[in-house]
DNA sequence: CTGAAAGCGCTTACAG
DNA sequence: CTGAAAGCGCTTACAG
């Protein structure tokens, strides 16, 4: 069989409790013990046996990563690429992900629930926010520790949760837009539903209400028309695609009569000219902060809950341009350097 | 804490090694003694304890997933979908999955060491093919049970794998476009690496040779040309989308003019019109299909590998139609029911 | 058909 | 600073 504890020890000629001791470097062992101990383990090729450590320790070292209940999870790259953040930045916690799917609320949670119940995890990750839902019910009732991607509708303050502020990013995208001296601006959405459209078109508002703009809700399905707007922020890229490719039909230029901003910078951003300028929301940080708060939760349990806000960027594109024949207003100008937040 | 086996055969009144005979619905245990113990459990809440089942057992009842070391798993909606079927069927058998990312082959690799000798899976699933590398030469060196997702290049003997017939995919884009009265096609792609690529343009010129057709490979890059064809058949989805966005800047009209048809069905297909007409490769099945592989490599420990093909199917949409002024052949008409493989 | 016992490979009070 | 011992919650020969 594998080599174990015991073999280390027999090697080194230490009991193997300090072993155990020096493998999770404890501060009361001698550095002479450890370096003798650490040799043995190397020429051995000791690797520790996660099974037995869980079951002696009774913490896991892995968190639940929770899918939302969707079908087609596959049509936003948001969820790959923080699925491989989070795992990447818990190897280097030494810690080890397991990951819950399900078509259904109904299925989710019974998956949630084993593996909370067969104790393979500590706590979980959440991917999705909005409002509550079983999952989430079952979670808060039953005290377990999971940090949420995304704002919650409800129980904010108790709640841990990683998130860009999205209220800030519709306004920024009106900012971009008002510098370069668009005042018809419209909001196109193919959802009204969940808190990142309510704040991204929330912020739109304000901003444009701050600058006595004119500026309109458009929903994007068969029959999408507009009026006089010459720039459009978009809720994200796919959708984006999708009104640029309706555009184009329509012998609409891009950006020479409709300017184009919008939000995610996934890779749907840069597969038909002219490439959309858009807002990086840093998923990869999104997802590395997500785990890092997971296990100061963990750490001291208390019950404080924050909020991290993960800052964006702002890529600029094709897709965004100065309105034609109009100036630029000055005050606009200066506002560039805010770009990250 | 928590309930356990003990607890269980307390009430129950049985001996803890009853109990667990039970949970496996061991058929030696009478059926009243079952029944007796089943109450009890579901009276007290019980749950196994995954740790000490795995440490006791030495199964650890769970597959690790292996991505691709490339940095942008996200562009490719495959991976999702794989990854939900795969976890999803593992449920229904009572397994549990992990996962392995990394940026570089080498980071790759440790982690998946890592699963293997502190023996948290039992073996992988690969999801990435091609020529061998230093993740696949560890796991055949130390006879680690895996099965790959896609073709090998060497060792196809040797290697347990699911894959679609790409060569019949290749084959099967040509009678279609053929069976449309198209007789210039080409063939686009904007890698020439890799199984899938080398497979799918192998059964296009077989099929186009066998048809006394002209054939041309264009690699869709900055400066994209092409000559007097009236069809393409493209890799993916993906690239389709870019394809179409050049074709339709230089006025080209699809399929009016020419003809588009790819590969995989994913999200890209239906973005902006035409949609695209596509092969559904079934990543539903690939992923259960490795899953059911993968467990029955397991059970019999013999040197069996076999390659499952899983079969796709032809998807009608817009982006194809009958050339322009030319009658389709009647012999081309009959093939319309293979479309199924 | 069921029980008693040993063991899986760790961790962690408790002593010294 | 280190050792000896008990225990984590299961499984599985071995007996009967």
């Amino acid at each position: 069989m594998a080599v174990t504890i015991k073999d280390v020890a027999l090697k080194a000629g230490v009991n193997p409790s300090t072993v155990s001791r020096v493998i999770k470097d404890a501060p009361e062992i001698s550095e002479k013990t450890k370096s003798k101990v650490r040799k043995a383990m190397s020429e051995l090729g000791y690797t520790r046996n996660a099974a037995a450590q869980i079951l002696a320790s009774g913490k896991t070292n892995t968190i639940g990563v929770v899918f939302p209940p969707v079908v087609d999870k596959s049509s936003q790259p948001f969820f790959m690429k923080i699925l491989t953040a989070i795992n990447e930045t818990a190897r280097k916690f030494n810690i080890s992900i397991a990951i819950a799917t399900g078509h259904t609320q109904h299925e989710l949670k019974k998956q949630v629930r084993l593996l909370y119940s067969e104790r393979r995890v500590d706590g979980f990750i959440v991917l999705y926010a909005g409002k509550i839902d079983g999952i989430r019910e079952y979670l808060m009732g039953n005290k377990i520790p999971f940090v949420l991607v995304g704002t919650p509708s409800d129980h904010q303050n108790e709640i841990t949760h990683v998130d860009n502020d999205n209220e800030l990013l519709g306004r920024e995208a009106v900012r971009h837009l008002a510098g370069l001296g668009h005042n018809h601006i419209a909001f196109v959405t193919d959802t009204q539903e969940g808190e990142v459209f309510e704040e991204r078109y929330q912020g739109f508002v304000d901003e444009m209400k701050k600058r006595n703009l004119t500026s309109s809700l458009l929903n994007f399905d068969q029959r999408f028309s507009y009026g006089n707007e010459t720039a459009f922020v978009i809720m994200d890229d796919v959708l984006s695609l999708k009104v640029l490719g309706k555009l184009k039909e329509e012998g609409v230029r891009v950006p020479e009569d409709i300017s184009l901003i919008t939000f995610n910078n996934s890779v749907f951003g840069t597969i038909i000219h002219p490439f959309f300028t858009t807002f990086d929301i840093n998923v990869t940080r999104l997802g590395a902060a997500s785990v890092e708060k997971f296990l100061s939760l963990l750490n001291d349990n208390s019950d404080y809950h924050e909020k991290t806000v993960v800052p964006f960027k702002l890529i600029l594109r094709e897709s965004t341009q100065e309105r034609q024949g109009e100036f630029k207003a000055k005050h606009n100008l200066q506002e560039y350097g805010e770009q990250d937040v």
